[in-house]
DNA sequence: CCGACTTATTTCAGCGGGTAAACCATAAGA
DNA sequence: TCTTATGGTTTACCCGCTGAAATAAGTCGG
């Protein structure tokens, strides 16, 4: 989809790559973080100036001449994200830092001919309500619950939707003149984080999310883990219901999948069938004043999820695994739950911890992590998986 | 650890590579693979051909001038591999192929001095017996049950020796003057797979083998999978023990392991427990008439495993689980039980299909494997992960 | 058997990214 | 002011790779 006329080469890439993972770095810092001699460093920064995206900041005194912090400049870029992972679409504009600029909120339609159109409506929206903000745009990400082809183009698959081979990437590229990227919703927020969040740049973590389904996403060896077929980090299926529970079937056929224990949608469900409120916040409200059922009910279901989790650092070991919930979650019995259940099934080794960290869930999540999908193409170019 | 004067560059490495990975290529075709000029490949070529590394095989007629199929030699390069997977230790000394030129065994002593020494001699004894085809030895892999070092010199753990920080492969080198490169079996196992076996140059595959313990490693995205702390693939703990079976307490202090019920050991022990023959061929032979206490226990191990394979299919989705087990185990109760167990918790999608491969277990493959971390950094250098 | 055609491989002049080493800039400290 | 230390720049050069042309070695149709 047009790449723009790419003025950068692997050694311009390199730069920006090693600064927007490392942060502001001297011409000399990068020298010996790439490998490279201070000669090529120089000229390759002195293009990037040039071109504004990047620029020196402060000056750094020591002993001799003081060196000159480089940072990549926020508005050298800006980025789309869209969000289909929920209704309302959420879509937002960044910049090459991970700040919002604009947002847009828009109905979410099935329909992929009206879904596109009114996509496309958002998206001038989005750029007017953004103005200075949304000059040099450079591509756009779309993130939603489903399979994408291995181009990243087309929607193989999403339930939620109904999508089948839907190709809403080159139908938004041409009609927006921008490089569009459409990827599963886990590894959207994942390729964020590893992009803009607090665990940018390192190499090995993964990020699970229960909302509605629940999703999951891995970066391994510093790249994202897509699997043979697309299918990595499938969570929601995870064998995990314990016979004494009573598995319960699941969509896809099987019975005793994660998704039918610790998913909103099945922690409802049990609440309903246990006679009790099946709002999250009311239920949780409940349990901590020691109602047993709804204690019982979310006991269960954080115990399933921290199954799940030994699961994934047994099988992965990450050096940290992020779990995006509702916030209410972090700090009921879910969430306990979900931490012993975790431990206890970990195989300790001296010097070794994987970090399992709560994160409240933010709607924007998604959208910001769809804006990274443009970014991680401006910044690491064509190649980049 | 010495590396012979590399004359390989970067560009002769990804021949080689290609050619080991793609089988027999001509020119042209590398040039297309590989992206790169033919002028350049033909220059590239040159240097191999000059030192015997690659040789021309027959030609390839077809509508002009007819193409030929180079190959790596196989007597370009020796590699020594030890496995202390087991008792005795098995010492082999392969080709560039894979094909095994000498073999010896001796004990497996847990003394690091003794066992060094006794390494040392065993060596000697293998190249002797090699004869010619102990010429341009590149390097020794040794492959145990085990961490390892990140720069994969030293034993940090293995409990079947009662090792802890043992710099063997240092030791070695400087005993025999050759690069020695240290692997946890189930990796050195995977390593082998991806260079020589059947599955070479798939990116996303797995294996698990099923021996007195269990182990498990992957290859994603062309990469081994070590994680963050070098502990991914730890399948052997992988929370698999349904309530209903009474999980049974394991070594490392949980409970309901797959180790527990599912390994060689597990499996003498349940039938112990029973009053049964603890030899697993007799075992297999008492299921096979319909006994229902043997029946019950490998039903049980088999589907253990086909859990822990399930999980393994979901969270990395590789194209490929090769399970290494007793031949006696492929058709038995085991086997059955494991891929139904397997297929019951996979999640099915249209046109993927991931392929469960049963091998035999052969006291060779680790060896073998160990071998093949010194072919890897005899091909890929030393930059290879 | 011959020329026309096709495809594989080699040769060669030149480009571009990268380098080492010398050089310049700019500070601290005596 | 002079010395020292370090960051950044300039310059001459190297090396891998390329495109285009040349060469090699067949098939195919007459």
């Amino acid at each position: 989809m047009q790449p723009r006329p790419s003025t950068l080469s692997a050694g311009h890439r390199q730069i920006l790559s090693a600064i927007s993972r490392e942060g502001s770095r001297s011409r000399t810092e990068l020298a010996t973080l790439l490998g490279l001699s201070k000669a090529t460093i120089s000229g390759l920064v002195r293009d990037l100036l040039a071109q504004n995206i990047l620029c020196e900041q402060e000056l750094i005194f020591g002993v001799g001449r003081p060196s000159v912090s480089l940072a990549v400049r926020a508005d050298a870029a800006s980025f789309i994200g869209i969000s289909l992972q929920q209704d309302p679409a959420v879509l937002l504009l960044t910049d090459l830092h991970g700040t919002v600029h604009a947002r847009v909120e828009i109905p979410r339609l099935s329909d992929p001919e009206q879904a596109i159109r009114s996509l496309a409506d958002g998206i001038l929206q989005l750029r007017e309500e953004a103005g200075d903000a949304a000059e040099r745009l450079s591509g756009i990400g779309i993130a939603l619950p489903g399979f994408v082809s291995h181009d990243r183009h087309t929607c193989v698959t999403c339930t939620a939707l109904g999508w089948r081979n839907v190709n809403i990437g080159t139908a938004l590229a041409e009609r927006t003149g921008l490089p569009t990227w459409v990827e599963n919703d886990a590894n959207a927020l994942i390729l964020g984080e590893q992009l803009f969040g607090t665990l940018r740049g390192s190499p090995d973590f993964s990020m699970v999310f229960v909302s509605h389904g629940i999703g999951c996403a891995h970066i391994v060896n510093g790249r994202l883990l897509r699997g043979h077929f697309g299918g990595a980090g499938e969570l929601s299926h995870a064998p995990v219901a314990l016979e004494g529970f009573g598995a319960l079937p699941c969509r896809c056929g099987n019975k005793g999948c994660l998704e039918t224990v610790a998913s909103l949608l099945a922690i409802s469900n049990a609440a309903h069938r246990a006679g009790q409120p099946t709002d999250i916040s009311t239920l949780t409200a409940l349990a901590a004043k020691g109602q047993p059922e709804p204690l019982a009910i979310l006991h269960q279901a954080g115990s399933a999820m921290g199954l799940a989790t030994a699961q994934l650092i047994q099988m992965l070991d990450p050096s940290h695994v992020v779990v995006m919930l509702d916030s209410v979650l972090h700090d009921s019995v879910f969430g306990h739950a979900l931490l012993k259940e975790a431990e206890t099934h970990i195989l300790h080794r001296a010097g070794v911890r994987t970090m399992i960290h709560f994160r409240d869930f933010a709607a924007e999540s998604f959208a910001g992590g769809a804006a990274s999908l443009a970014a991680h193409y401006f910044i690491f170019g064509p190649e980049a998986g």
